[in-house]
DNA sequence: CGATAATTTGATACGATTCAATATATGTGG
DNA sequence: CCACATATATTGAATCGTATCAAATTATCG
């Protein structure tokens, strides 16, 4: 569903999280507002932006909404490997392989930007730095998920779900959706589960003692965080992964 | 610990995995194989090549044996977040961030290859093939350790040593270390412990099972697979993430 | 308002961890 | 080449964390 919108604001968050990962020329910035705006694209919650077997030939930007990375089982257990928060993109080079090895689905309404693959390896080739921003921005996914292995491989239910919430809080706030301690969590508990290899059953409990001992505040689709650094240390946390402030 | 020899062919393993990625020009694989000699480095068995919080300033392509990616956490519970097997490169750009997010350790006895950076981005500088083979690398190890987290997170024990063993099978196989329907195993229980999330007795009574039900052999640091497809059902695995015989 | 989805609760079962002990390999120096 | 020390693999028993199943409650949406 094509958007039209005179509203330049909309590509903020993008132009926000590349800015921060590499300096950006403003000639650069305006070509890459230009194509963004563009392909404007609205989607519902629960579709399939991509699915695991497509092949891929334009480039995503997402805006505003959640999306995830998932892969199921052939018995229907699924394994959010990842979440895609506003200003991240889809896959920005993943056309140099033949197919998506995972899916691509919507947690929430979103809005997001799409670039053919052809626009958008020219606008690549008119800046390296914007080149680079995105090659980045692949680098630091890479970190992501090799933290999300250690946090399904090697923490505890408790651990686990303190530490996401800590990530999502943390990635949430460089393109300014955190306000104070307390940010949006458009998701489901069972999406939750599926993000932390936990059943939902247990997901609850686990978050109902994160509760409990004063730690979060989970109602009303808002996550509220009392003392960053006391989940920080329940969830066994330390930030350098995220690599969120870069500057080449 | 620097190593000359006049044996080209200890280059080879790396030659082929990145043509498996992308055809090389004959002057691409040439000055590449130069340059890997020139920086011939082996390793002790048990080091640290890299430490999580180290910057990088050389690429390292492994040549022989067994590496691993791997993070600690501060009470000592160890996630290996990935293997390294010989063809495949530790961190062809990891110098457009700042620090490694990970540690990167030797298994085994190594041979690897260590290519200064600007000498490395001159290479990538005079030929296109070459520079899309190493980010063509950078993306499947993403959709690897994608698979990972599925692993870590929503397979069963038996299924994920059944998986990782797979894993290992076919990435091994496209650089000439498998032979017939075996190959080596050159690492610990406690190794294999800590990349599938589980204690050691545990992996130990998992291998068990695996070895009572005739699926393989596991001894003189040997893994036989008798029936490579009945273990891929009993892993649940399915190898398109690996993307191994690319070409763009 | 009713229908459906999401969250919460309870009870039970199972998979995996832990601790402790033993057995087997591997490596080292004499 | 053996004796010893150390690392690795294996076994058993008890415990703990998490899953599963089923039901009840609460929220959400047309």
């Amino acid at each position: 569903m094509p958007l039209s919108t005179s509203d330049r604001s909309v590509v903020e968050p993008a132009i926000r999280r590349l800015s921060a990962l590499r300096l950006l020329s403003a000639e650069a910035r305006a070509s890459l507002e230009y194509a963004m705006l563009e392909g404007l694209q609205r989607g519902g919650p629960g579709e399939d932006l991509l699915a695991e077997g497509d092949s891929v030939d334009s480039v995503r930007i997402l805006l505003s909404g959640w999306l995830c990375r998932y892969k199921m089982l052939e018995d229907g257990r699924r394994q959010i490997v990842n979440f895609i928060f506003p200003g991240e993109s889809c896959d920005t080079h993943a056309f140099l392989l033949p197919v998506m090895d995972h899916s691509i689905a919507t947690l929430t309404p979103v809005v997001y930007a799409e670039i053919k693959r052809a626009r958008f390896e020219s606008l690549l080739a008119g800046d390296r730095s914007l080149a680079e921003a995105f090659w980045c921005e692949t680098l630091v996914n890479n970190a992501i998920q090799r933290e999300w292995a250690v946090n399904l491989g090697r923490r505890m239910a408790l651990e686990r779900v303190a530490h996401l919430f800590c990530e999502i809080f943390e990635r949430l706030r460089p393109v300014g959706m955190v306000e104070g301690n307390s940010c949006i969590m458009p998701v489901t508990q069972m999406d939750l589960a599926d993000a932390t290899g936990l059943s939902v059953v247990h997901l609850n409990r686990t978050v109902q003692e994160l509760r409990a001992s004063g730690r979060i505040v989970l109602r009303d689709r808002t996550l509220t965080i009392n003392d960053l650094d006391a989940l920080k240390d329940a969830g066994l946390y330390s930030p350098s992964y995220l690599q969120l402030y870069r500057r080449g």
